[in-house]
DNA sequence: CTAGAAAGATAACGCTCGGTATGTTATCAT
DNA sequence: ATGATAACATACCGAGCGTTATCTTTCTAG
């Protein structure tokens, strides 16, 4: 609970932050050093280069995010909660306020240089595919609890609706960005999402 | 039809291809010139830096594009032609072949750049989101047509409707750019379209 | 034909970037 | 206690960035 945390959880803690509110060419490893207050000796003994950095990110928060997913998707919540769980929470990763910046929407860093990156860095984009792949699987999950419940048709390819509604929510929250608008982005996260399951809202 | 193109119009239209392919800040203004055959010196003669070339381009990119979508969306045709050619030059636009790259599905250019650079520079915020929204008032046309003809449920909000399409749209495409799936792209646009309208595929 | 401006070319600038080389300090098994 | 290794610190590098200054060419109005 003391300075004893390791600089290099530090390190992609705030790479993360920066990223989410920036984007991964803007955020520099000097910045990231300075602002996680570490010398760039140590960045460059525990990550070999900016992009390794951002891959153990993605698996690192993979991880870590997995496991907060699986308490709010468990069965101890009916489907309908499972649902707006996750919506929940991807409205609070979209619009968190971090150590690092004021309270902004900002979206998915590994969805987002994911895609910037992807034509350049093999790496980066085998991280984000690992990530994003990840989340859908969620969302998966979300949506067979929903049609086991009667809650929704029983899809013809779960997988693909999960993967459409993921991509939906994205790009709610990269559009939310542009505008930085918290109002547009909620509404809309919440309404497309119910229109896509084609659920009434109770 | 010679070499009396202008050297201004070129640059735009090179800048925007490579920024579509990489990305605004990984795309520089050497390798906009070099590969517009143009020098520095005519660069910053027609603009007065890259952030402004990024508006001009938009501004010029939204004139071009809309008056092609005013033909695809013309009364000319029925609604669910309208809809079909929106949703065609949607996949054209994100799987197109430059004179710089091969084949790849690439995402929006202004709704990609606008949300990266959107914290740093207000410039190229505005002019993405003046963009983007020309991009949703094409799609709220599509659907007032489709309500029109009663293809649709009469939407309560056709605006937030034609946004969210929007920007399930550009979540789709950055998507299918990550994992490099031009077909999973072609699928889900569709599919997805239809479903949030809620219409049957004919 | 000429003056002036628009258009383009060339070279350089200051700065920041990711990355490295080489140092010093802490940790820990033997 | 000692040797080895992990952890960190400092200083620096070459390359590339966006931008500017300065010069030459091309065009065009009068």
């Amino acid at each position: 609970m003391s300075g004893k945390t390791n600089s290099k959880v530090k390190l992609i803690e705030t790479a993360v932050d920066l990223v989410r509110m920036s984007s991964y060419t803007d955020v520099g490893v000097n910045e990231i050093c300075e602002k996680a207050g570490v010398t760039k000796g140590a960045f460059y003994h525990h990550f070999k280069s900016k992009a390794a950095l951002y891959a153990e990110a993605a698996a690192y928060k993979k991880e870590n995010e997995g496991k907060v997913l699986q308490s709010l998707l468990s069965d101890r919540h009916d489907a309908m909660k499972k649902l707006n769980n996750m919506i929940g929470y991807i409205y609070y990763k979209g619009f968190q306020s971090t150590e690092t910046s004021e309270q902004k929407v900002s979206g998915c860093p590994f969805f987002t240089a994911g895609a910037i990156n992807s034509q350049n860095d093999e790496l980066i984009r085998e991280a984000s595919m690992d990530y994003v792949d990840h989340e859908v699987s969620h969302w998966e999950l979300v949506i067979t609890s929903l049609a086991e419940a009667n809650l929704i048709e029983p899809p013809q390819d779960a997988r693909q609706l999960a993967r459409m509604i993921y991509q939906y929510a994205n790009g709610v929250l990269t559009y939310s960005r542009i505008f930085d608008d918290e109002r547009t982005m909620r509404e809309d996260l919440e309404t497309g999402i119910y229109r896509f399951l084609n659920i009434k809202k109770n």
